[in-house]
DNA sequence: AATTGGTTCTGAAACGTTACGGTCAGGCAA
DNA sequence: TTGCCTGACCGTAACGTTTCAGAACCAATT
């Protein structure tokens, strides 16, 4: 018994006596050809066993892959656990399905610096979300000849660009804070930089943050705590690697610990305020009477909880980073798409106690 | 000015006059060549602006497309929000990752029946997740001469496996609440078929079901109750469509309004369930004096919620199917691996109240 | 001087498809 | 008859890469 090799077009039309040409248009374009014709070529196709134009080849040829690359550098368990990055996901899953785009997942160790997985994806253009500014496989994304998009990053010259404006959402939350009267606040925030760093984060390590989002979302604190004569080099800020409650709970004790006297907690995420909220409940804090916690995000659970945080539109930013990937906006490029964000107001703020209603009680 | 077509690794071979086996070991296999002469290349691949090899045209030439392609059909909004799916999810991208694979979300518009998107997809192998029986994009990708790998699916001929025994797993559920006592019992289940059908799921229905798992589901609860003498065909089976606690609530409302007498209500998912635990809140009955409330998948809710459940390892589930696909697991093919669950005891469950109680309280 | 072995590089042949510009026969109107 | 159109099909040339068997060269060994 022989190996038969796999029937390709041409294989095909040998066995037809046509031409590869017409093999290849009763697959693309039956107009192209009669119908009986077609009917026979169908058929013998069957009998032989060919499965149809191979996807690849076909790539190859028409200069299209019918997929976008999503690079997202961090831990897959982040990605499918954090309800921003979900939503984000799903917003781009969406757009993708809507233009009959594939969505490819570009596969990422972060342990290694290997950059060769986005060289290899056969895809027609990338979206990249909230990657370091310094990530080599970024650097990879942007050497590669085709369309890309990014998110939650900084700007990249002359690259499209979606997200919100942290750093005037931040600020605005501050705001809210500062005229309710709290002064004395200590800062939650996610991993700044590649390295670990599970702390307080210096102001040097703060403003040489990797890390676009967090590092406006603090700035924007700085900001309006700045205008108010607070000096943010005294603001404690505790960093945390991985994004998790028990992460934020256990910052938000390290924050307590340090400085007892703090007013409000503010938190660069609603998963790390959730964690400050439990740790608050832990020390017996009544929150918000005895500590103001806030998160940032809107996350579901967030809203559940009462939170006091920044609502940005998750799904929205990520159906917005797929049609101005797929072209579905038409503009000068490249182009930028600043979403709105908006402050709500929780259960998790109030004044902060005078120093007498410390010692004496409400 | 003329347009300046893209580099490629011939026009790079030729700038140098070298050979384009060359060029290619500069990227592939840095030991064929000097050191000296692979920085050449390197250079002016940088000054000719060269990307790299084409990914395409290498995946034509190698036969392999270092991605997995992942068919799940259902709404992707239901993929990003399930917690059982987005564990798979994640399994499998933890696998495909491992080996340096990537993840290509198949673009299935659930609303045209077009399996185009199969086979445009420049992949290595599929999975396929918890899709019905018959449906046509389940057929193409069988169609494919590529590896596959079913997951929440019944069997196919020669095709690998992953899954549970939900039919046995809900028995062990069953038999449970009747050692409990339980006679009268409701039943919420998902979608069983493609086509919509909100309400009372009649007997012939429950078997045509084209949703493996579902149909299993609810055939282990026709298997213990039966044993028992409970007539299953007059069992309430309440079917919802869309997958979520709302609809869990709703349909319990349904059965309830319906048979105000039940003393359980068997869910065949978690989700399902916390709705049904919405809805007994909401009416007044106590869980689980008045109403015993069961689900299915073990998620992270339903744990918090002290949900009696099936706990079914969704995870693992994904990370089998990648190995399976990936060829980490040796075995005679075709291959199946079937997880172990476990019956999870919460405090949703009880003793049905007996008639006098009803009428007289506890 | 001949042999061996290693490094470095090359030429040609795939991989399987689609785009493009045809040809060719037949029908139809002037 | 001529000219033109249309439907049906075809031949060739890419698309950009990797693979494989070897050639050319040089140094070291016999």
């Amino acid at each position: 018994m022989h190996v038969r090799r796999p029937a390709t077009l041409a294989s095909l039309a040998a066995e037809l006596g046509v031409s590869r040409t017409t093999v290849s248009n009763a697959y693309n374009r039956p107009d192209q050809l009669s119908p009986e014709l077609r009917r026979r070529v169908l058929e013998t196709a069957r009998r032989l066993g060919y499965p149809g134009p191979d996807p690849v080849a076909r790539s190859l040829r028409t200069r299209k892959a019918g997929a976008v690359g999503l690079l997202l550098t961090e831990n897959l368990s982040y990605a499918f656990r954090d309800p921003a990055a979900l939503g984000f996901l799903e917003g781009l899953a969406l757009a993708c399905e809507g233009a009959g785009q594939g969505l490819h997942l570009v596969p990422v160790n972060p342990e290694r610096e290997d950059v060769a997985a986005v060289h290899r994806a056969g895809v027609d253009g990338f979206v990249v979300y909230s990657v370091p500014d310094d990530d080599p496989h970024l650097a990879a994304v942007l050497s590669r000849p085709v369309p890309t998009v990014v998110c939650d990053q900084p700007r990249v010259e002359g690259v499209d660009r979606v997200g919100i404006d942290d750093r005037a959402a931040m600020g605005q939350l501050a705001e809210r804070l500062i005229n309710l009267g709290h002064r004395k606040i200590g800062v939650v925030c996610m991993r700044l930089s590649r390295d670990r760093n599970d702390g307080f984060a210096s102001l040097e390590r703060q403003q040489g943050a990797h890390f676009h989002v967090q590092r406006a979302r603090l700035a924007g604190l700085a900001d309006a705590f700045g205008a108010v004569g607070v000096d943010w080099s005294e603001v404690p800020v505790v960093e945390r690697f991985d994004h998790s409650t028990a992460n934020g709970a256990s910052a938000a004790a390290q924050l307590l610990d340090a400085e007892p006297d703090l007013t409000a907690v503010i938190c660069t995420s609603d998963i790390l305020a959730l964690g400050a909220l439990a740790e608050a409940k832990r020390r017996g804090l009544r929150v918000p009477q005895d500590l103001t916690v806030t998160g940032f995000d809107g996350i579901t659970e967030a809203e559940r909880a009462g939170l006091t945080t920044i609502r940005q539109p998750v799904l929205e930013k990520g159906r917005a980073a797929g049609k101005l990937l797929l072209g579905a906006v038409e503009h000068a490029r490249p182009r930028q798409i600043i979403l709105a964000t908006e402050l709500v107001v929780g259960a998790t703020s109030a004044p902060p106690r005078t120093a007498e209603e410390r010692w004496f009680g409400p």
